[in-house]
DNA sequence: CATGAATGAGAGTTCATTCAT
DNA sequence: AATGAATGAACTCTCATTCAT
C-alpha cells in the first residue's frame, strides 16, 4: 500500500528482512511471500530487485561476510604481537556475533551444508578471513610465542564456539533453568566468552609449555 | 505388489534411509515421495509408521543421540583419570562422526535454528551428552588435574570443532586445491584430528600453567 | 470434492479435456489451474499423471497424430490405383478433421512454430504420415496416373487447406454474414470439401494434361 | 539517460521490434519487458503508444495486413488475363511470405485460434485480401479461363500453402536430413514454389480440362 | 516524452498429508 | 500391513499494467 519511490531504500529494506529471516529460519523455510509482507514490498519487487530467492540469499551471505572481514581486519594491527593480535580477533569476532546475533548461524548452515553448492564469490570470501586468521598464526609461530598447530582445527575451535555460544543462547537458558546444577554458562556475556576463549585458547598455544 | 514384511523391518528401512536423506540433504529438501521411493516402501506407509514428517525428524534425531551417548559411555571408566577419559571422549566422539559423516550436520543445524523448536525429548538427549562431558571435566578439577573453566564452552570447543572439521571436509579439500599455501587439514584424518585436539584441550587445560 | 479413485478414468478426462484446451487456446493460454477445474480433478494431479504441462502437451499432440495415421492408413488399399487412394487420403483426412475439430489447429500451431522445440517423437510422427502420402504420390507417377511434382507442396495443399477450412469455419460463417457477396464456403459440408478437394487435386495431377 | 526522439520514432520503434518478436515467438511468449529491452524504450513507454499488448499486437496484424494487401494488388492489372494475374498473386504473396519469413506464422496462428476475439479491424482487412482474389477467379470464369470452382478452398490451398512453406522451412530440411529419401523441399527457394504453385494452380482451374 | 519503481494476479510446480481399498 | 489416488496449500517466479516523477 505505501509506495516508496526509493531504490536504495527499498533494495536495503529488502536486504535487511532478508538477513533475519534467512538467519533465524534457514533458506528453504523462508518464503519469499513472507519476505515481501515482512519487508513491506511486494513480491514482485523482490525480484525485480534479485533476479532469484538464491541470488538474494547470496548477496545476504556476501555481505555478512564482508562485514566480519572488514570488524576483524580494521583494527589489526601488526605492530602488535601474535598473541595480542589474536586475542582481538576473537574479541572481535565476539563482538560481531553479539551485535548480530542472526548471522553466525547463517554460517553454521552454509558449512554443514557441506558448502557443495557454495558458489565461488563466497568460497572466497570464506577462505579471505580463514587467510587473515592463519597468518596471525603463522607470525606467533614465526616470533616464537605460538607451537605449531594446525590452524584449520583452531579456526574451528575459535569461530566454531564463538557461533555455537550464539546461536544457542535461547537453549543453554532453557536448560539450566530446567537444571540449575548444569552450568550451561546461560549468563556468560560477550565478556566472559571473549576472557574465556581468548585465554585458553593463548594459554594453549604457549610454546614455552 | 505388496511386499509383506513385518513392521519392524518396514520401519527400520525407513528410518535407515531417512537417516541417510535428513543428513545429506537437510530437512526441507528432503521429500517424502523421494524417502518412500528409495526407501521401497509407499509414502502412505511412512504416514502409517509416522505421524508427520517432523516426527519422523525427531525420531531420527534421537537415534543419533543415543547412539553417540551410547558409544562415548560405554568404554568411559571412573577408574581412569580424567585427562585419560576427556582424551577418551574427544577420540570417541571423532570415531563416531567419522563413521557417520552425515549425522554432525543434522546436530549442526538443529542447534543453529536456535532451537526453539526443539522437542522435549530431544533437548534432554542433547543435555545428557553435555551432562556426561561436564561431569569429567568436575572430576578432573576436583582432583587437580584440571583448572577451572566453562564446561559448556569447552564443550562446544570439542564437539563444535569436530563437527565442522567432518562437514568441511569437501570445502576443505577444495580450497587447498585452489590455494596450495592455505593448509586446510585437508589430509587430516581422524587420528590427526584426535591427537591435535586431544592434546590441545588437555594442555589448555593442565592446571600447573 | 468428488473422489474418482480410478487411475484410467482420471488420465483419460484429464486427456480428454487437455487435447479441448490447448486447440481451442493454444498451449500458453491453457492454464493448469483452469485444466484441473475443468477436468474434475485437482491440478496436483494432473501433475501426478504427467510431469509437466510441456509432456502432457505431446501426450496429446502424438495421440492426435496416430489417431489420424491410422485413420489414413486403415482403409489404404494398394489393390486400388492411385488416384482412387489419393482421393481416399482425402476424404478420410477431412473425415478425420470434422470429427475433431480441435485438433487440426493443434497441428497448424506446432506446425507454425517452426517446430524448433518439437521433440523427436513428435517430428517423426508427422514424418511417417507425410511418408504415406509421399507413396501415394509416387505410386501414381509410376503408373503413369500422375505427372511430377513436389510431394511436399502437395502434402500442404491438402492438409493445410483442410486444416484451415476446419479451424475457420465460424470465421468463415460470419464473414459471409456481414457481405453475401462474399462467398467463404460458408455452407460447405465435409462432402463438399472432399469432392471440391479431391477432383481438384488429382486433376491438377493429371498426366495426360 | 532520457534519449528525446520524436513519439513517430519511438512508436515505429516499438512496432519493428513488436512485429519481429510476436511473429517468431508468438504473441503470449512475447513479454513486454523484452519489448521494451529490444525496441530500446521503456516498459511505460510502450504502454504509453499503445493502450495494451493486445492493441499493438492488432496494430501488428494490421500492418502486415496492409503490406500483403498493397504488395499484392500495386501490380495488380486488369488488363492482364486472369491467369496470368492469379499467377501474379502468388508470386508476390510467396515473395512476401520469403522477404518477411516471421509473418505467415502469425496469421495462421491467428487464424487458428478460431478467430472468435479476431477484433473488426483485423477481420475487415482479412476480408478484403480475399475479396481481391475471389475476384481474380471470377473474372477468370467469366473470361472462360477457369471453370468453376469455390473461392475460399482456392485461397487457403494458396495462401495456406505458401504460409506452411515458409513457416516450416528448418522443420523441413532437418527432417531432409534424417532421411534422404525423403523429399521435404528442403532446397526450394521462391522460384521453385512459386513456378510449382502457379503451375499446378492455374492447370487445375484450366476451363477445357 | 520518458522512465524506474511498484504491484496484483496468476503461472507452473512441489509437497506433506489423507483416504478408499 | 500396504498402497495408489487424491488434494489444498504453499512455493518460486513472471507478467501486463500503473503511477510518481
Amino acid at each position: 500500500m505505501k509506495r516508496k519511490r526509493n531504490a536504495k531504500e527499498s533494495k536495503e529494506a529488502i536486504i535487511r528482512k532478508a538477513v533475519e529471516l534467512f538467519s533465524t529460519k534457514g533458506y528453504d523455510s523462508t518464503s519469499m511471500d513472507e519476505l515481501a509482507t515482512e519487508s513491506g514490498l511486494s513480491k514482485a519487487m523482490i525480484f525485480y530487485y534479485f533476479k532469484s530467492k538464491r541470488e538474494l540469499y547470496e548477496e545476504v551471505l556476501c555481505r555478512v561476510l564482508d562485514e566480519i572481514y572488514e570488524a576483524v581486519t580494521k583494527k589489526s594491527d601488526t605492530r602488535l604481537d601474535a598473541r595480542e593480535e589474536l586475542n582481538d580477533f576473537i574479541s572481535i569476532y565476539i563482538d560481531f556475533a553479539y551485535a548480530h546475533p542472526y548471522l553466525p548461524s547463517l554460517l553454521l548452515k552454509e558449512l554443514s551444508d557441506n558448502g557443495s553448492i557454495l558458489p565461488e564469490i563466497l568460497f572466497s570470501k570464506m577462505r579471505r578471513l580463514f587467510s587473515h586468521f592463519s597468518e596471525i598464526l603463522s607470525r606467533g609461530e614465526a616470533d616464537g610465542f605460538f607451537r605449531e598447530s594446525k590452524a584449520m582445527v583452531l579456526y574451528f575451535m575459535v569461530t566454531g564456539t564463538i557461533n555455537l555460544m550464539v546461536t544457542t543462547s535461547e537453549l543453554r537458558k532453557r536448560a539450566y533453568e530446567r537444571d540449575e546444577t548444569l552450568d550451561t554458562c546461560s549468563e556468560c556475556n560477550r565478556e566472559t566468552l571473549a576472557r574465556e576463549l581468548g585465554e585458553k585458547i593463548v594459554s594453549m598455544l604457549r610454546s614455552d609449555s
